[in-house]
DNA sequence: TGGCTATTTGGCTAAATTACCAAGCATGGA
DNA sequence: TCCATGCTTGGTAATTTAGCCAAATAGCCA
């Protein structure tokens, strides 16, 4: 499949949306990520695997824990991105329940 | 579900991904894109209406031809933050290789 | 009107995705 | 060593998505 489809695929989630947005304040381990996700475990770890194969995040495993990292800055401009088309398809609707 | 992920959903699909780059170049209807998709006319309109609803392009019916454009100069910023993310994964698999 | 082209929609099947539970594996402490 | 904790992986059921064919709709022209 294409490359770039593979990337948007691993971001076309609200978990894992969720867990970028979270990574991005600072690394987090899986069962602080698990409890603000209010998921089961295994499914937030599913999540985390994909956004790994993806590369976008890094684990570190320390002890018992696994803490979750960002590994591109990048994948936050992605939410710059995400936020100007929505708010420009926004404001097009507005503009035509004006007319 | 969350509005950023239904967003990015509607992007996470090769076909739809060319879709928007070729309409960055210009309006195109239906049946031109068909062709350069080269899959069954019913599954472009579908892919067509996907984006339409997502109000990332729009239609114009002109005879028996519709036309779609673009809604969202915006979609085009979105290719440079994928690739973005795609460069700096690659560089950071290369690193590591090198180690 | 009849036929042809362009497009959309419904129906159906196959494939992919998601979530949970259960089981397995480490790690660390008692 | 034994047990609890943290995480991952396998299995499975439910849901969603994708693609094609067939049918319906609409515009154009003879």
């Amino acid at each position: 499949m294409d490359a770039q489809a593979r990337v948007v695929k691993t971001l076309a989630h609200p978990t894992r949306l969720f867990i970028l947005e979270e990574l991005a304040r600072g690394e987090r381990c899986v069962c602080e990520l698990t409890e603000m996700v209010g998921a089961d475990v295994s499914t937030v770890s599913k999540h985390l695997s994909l956004l790994r194969t993806a590369g976008l995040v890094q684990d570190d495993k320390r002890g018992a824990q696994v803490y979750y990292s960002l590994r591109c800055a990048c994948a936050l401009s992605f939410f710059s991105c995400i936020d100007e088309v929505l708010q420009t398809v926004a404001r097009q609707h507005t503009e035509e329940t004006l007319k």
